[in-house]
DNA sequence: TGACATATCTTGTGACGCAAGGTAACTTCG
DNA sequence: CGAAGTTACCTTGCGTCACAAGATATGTCA
């Protein structure tokens, strides 16, 4: 792919997957597919596997496979309070981020359409 | 540096920089500056310098040296018409794109500051 | 002349999203 | 039973791009 989109999503998808974990723990496809239905957030499953290990190893959240006589394993994760706190520092990076490009592109946007 | 806002930038400051010449021609140091002013949006010229190479062989500016008696030599960037309507599709991207954020977070940001 | 500021450009590094591919467990159906 | 399909997990290699650091050139001023 590599279109403007996957660009803009370095370092945004982290944060958005603390954000679901945030309401409830879930599973790694789960994630994927919730992140697929935001729209723009996605990616692929070669994204979230990974990411997701490095916010287990940077102590964000935590996991637990969780054994089912109905189904298979499935590896469940849980923000954790480092990464409640993680993610409320990104919300202001990115309020301050995203009012800074808004801005420069004020001017575009009145122009054009959107 | 590598911080989190490192990464938001990724894809953005190159329709930042066409967002500014859309305004007026200016040259790379001057472009420097702004960005800076702008807050959040820089980087260093070494993230400058090769960007205003993309865009230019990307056909999205077009650029002249301007000399004159008292100044050192100035490369001025202008944007062409490619890279109006390149700005103009960024802008919806990056309309779409922070507002799936924006829900993402939006529960977040209800609990906590900002 | 030498020191400093202004201006351009190059090199090497590292992070990270992605496509593609690989493995295992549970279900369904012939 | 066995074969196919689905769900779930994980790994590998790649390419892009922002960045720090450094190189070079030109103009000013003492």
């Amino acid at each position: 792919m590599d279109s403007t989109t996957t660009q803009l999503r370095r370092g945004v998808i982290g944060p958005c997957i603390l954000a679901l974990l945030a309401e409830s723990p879930r599973y790694g496809l789960e994630i994927v597919k919730e992140l697929d239905a935001a729209g723009q957030l996605l990616s692929s499953q070669g994204t979230v596997y990974p990411l997701l290990n490095r916010l287990y190893e940077a102590g964000w959240v935590s996991s637990r496979w969780q054994v089912s006589d109905t189904e298979r394993p499935r590896r469940y994760y849980e923000i954790t309070t480092q990464g409640r706190a993680e993610l409320a520092a990104f919300c202001d990076d990115w309020s301050r981020f995203s009012e800074a490009v808004n801005e420069l592109i004020a001017p575009t946007r009145r122009r054009g359409a959107v």
